[in-house]
DNA sequence: GGTTCTCAATAGATTTTTTCTATGGTAATA
DNA sequence: TATTACCATAGAAAAAATCTATTGAGAACC
């Protein structure tokens, strides 16, 4: 008996579904299978079920269920005292800009393996935060972009603390503005078009170096400055103010309402959006799932 | 975090010093350092402070012990519930013929590996309960013997169990008598020295074939017969009816007493001790140790 | 003050265990 | 009848545990 087998146990007793509970568990179907065949056949009991249908808890299997999750509790105490998190949980954090796609990939992540336990983060953070985040394992993964005007800055800043970047999408400029902004009607904005109206921005704390900044241009003179924490503030003000902020041009309907509209920006400038993770860590099952969901909803 | 390391862990903990506590595990030390140290690499915690005295226990430690313990007692609950007997515990059990070799053996093995739990038995028995327990796997090990006159049966008996017999020593036959008795002044006895007296041998229940009787030239004549299961009982009516019994002759003072004495008997036969095991398993590291025993105190 | 002893740590090889991929078999479903 | 959704099996591959041999460090001994 292994507490590995008593995990995959519950696991498979809750899903109700070998293979289902494989995949939650990042382990090949056979692999789990054998496992449980070998509790079973330890103390010569049959725990399951098995049909072509999926698996059933026998009577006597929902004894050893309960000696198992008695076991399980224990030492799941011993995972909350010293990491501070539960094993019977799932964990998971990502820090990154404030990318809607981010958020959705959070989402599809959370519908997949999320389970009836588990602990997920999203930290909407400062550029410099994400970074530190990631290197000190506060976070599994960090998102954010490089252009050719910070990208010596960054890069350097990932190489100091042991973090590798791999680029995800490479975007346009984009303006989000009001669906009812006098702009609202070009095809696409030239930096003059934004001139008479609000810029906002990500606040980027002590690290205020334009480096770390979440917006390109944003060395460009701008006589209205509106300077926010939160994503959905920045859009409250987009709409009521008739401001602007330049980004990659990723937009969501459904996050995002039909009030925010994205334009192209008239600018030989890019931004390369990719997720940076430590370089000496091989990153969880979890995580690279996190990856997947990134790339599926990531598009220029 | 596996339960295996928490066993090593408490053992550790129990002995105070790895060495000695990998030798209990049967297992090697460096295997015992590594696995420890991954325990505390895990949980970012000191459990052991190590000195070239042994290891000692530190606060932070006795803490993560505690903890330790709950879930092993919890994971011990299944193996009692569904093996009957405690993992925490060692489990051995010795079939045996009535030798006092097979005790002390026994004894050594105790003091060295019993610890502050476990479950030994001995079972002094009837031969044929003797290939029953350990095909059976009721017991880990038995002990009887063979001669030129029961050899092709019981080794008929043996290959129809699945099991494999090794030879511990030879031993020219011998004749237990009481210190006391009329032929305690000869040297040497003949079986016809004997006839008056009366035979002690032990019972071999429904199997009472002479093959599988426990002394040597069990088809003799003899007027006098006494029948015993137990060996105390056997010493008494030796001492208190000057009886007799053949024997091997390894006699032992500590554990039969001064008033039991071993003579050669002049007969032409032999009489081959050793131990049984199954053939298709390998024996687990405690029987391995008692058969270093064995070897040590058996002799011909 | 040097030598020996005891015990834990380290290095590298080896064995064992776990996990993987690929495939088979079975019963329900379309 | 073909397809699908399961779990089981086999053999290869990867990862983990364990082993032997050796080092290193401090205490005890002479």
């Amino acid at each position: 008996m292994t507490l590995k087998q008593l995990r995959y146990l519950i696991t498979v007793a809750e899903t109700g579904n070998m293979t289902e509970a494989a995949r939650k568990l990042f382990i090949a179907q056979p692999s789990l299978t054998s496992a449980i065949r070998e509790l079973e056949n330890e103390y010569g009991i049959t725990i399951f079920e098995r049909s072509n249908k999926g698996i059933e808890v026998t009577p006597e299997g929902e004894e050893f269920l309960g000696y198992a999750r008695q076991v399980l509790e224990q030492a799941d105490l011993i995972e909350e005292r010293y990491t501070g998190s539960t094993k019977g949980k799932l964990h998971f954090c990502v820090s990154s800009q404030h990318y809607s796609f981010v958020v959705e990939a959070f989402v599809e992540l959370l519908k997949e393996f999320g389970g009836d336990k588990y602990e997920f983060h999203v930290r909407e953070t400062q550029t410099y935060d994400i970074i530190d985040d990631v290197s000190h394992l506060r976070s599994e993964i960090g998102i954010l972009y490089l252009n050719g005007f910070n990208e010596t800055v960054i890069r350097k800043a990932l190489r100091d603390n042991g973090l590798v970047f791999e680029t995800l999408f490479r975007a346009k400029p984009h303006v989000f503005i009001g669906k009812d902004s006098p702009l609202a009607s070009k095809r696409s904005l030239t930096l003059k078009d934004l001139k008479p109206y609000p810029r906002l921005s990500y606040e980027q704390g002590s690290h205020n170096s334009f480096y770390f900044s979440e917006e390109i241009l944003s060395t460009v003179d701008c006589d209205k400055e509106l300077i926010v924490r939160d994503r959905a503030t920045l859009f409250n003000l987009l709409i009521g103010m008739n401001g602007y902020t330049i980004c990659s041009g990723v937009i969501n309907e459904e996050l995002n309402g039909p009030n925010i509209i994205a334009k192209p920006l008239k600018v030989d400038d890019y931004m390369e959006i990719g997720y940076i993770l430590p370089s000496s860590i091989r990153p969880s099952h979890l995580t690279q799932e996190y990856i997947k969901a990134l790339r599926k909803f990531a598009r220029g």
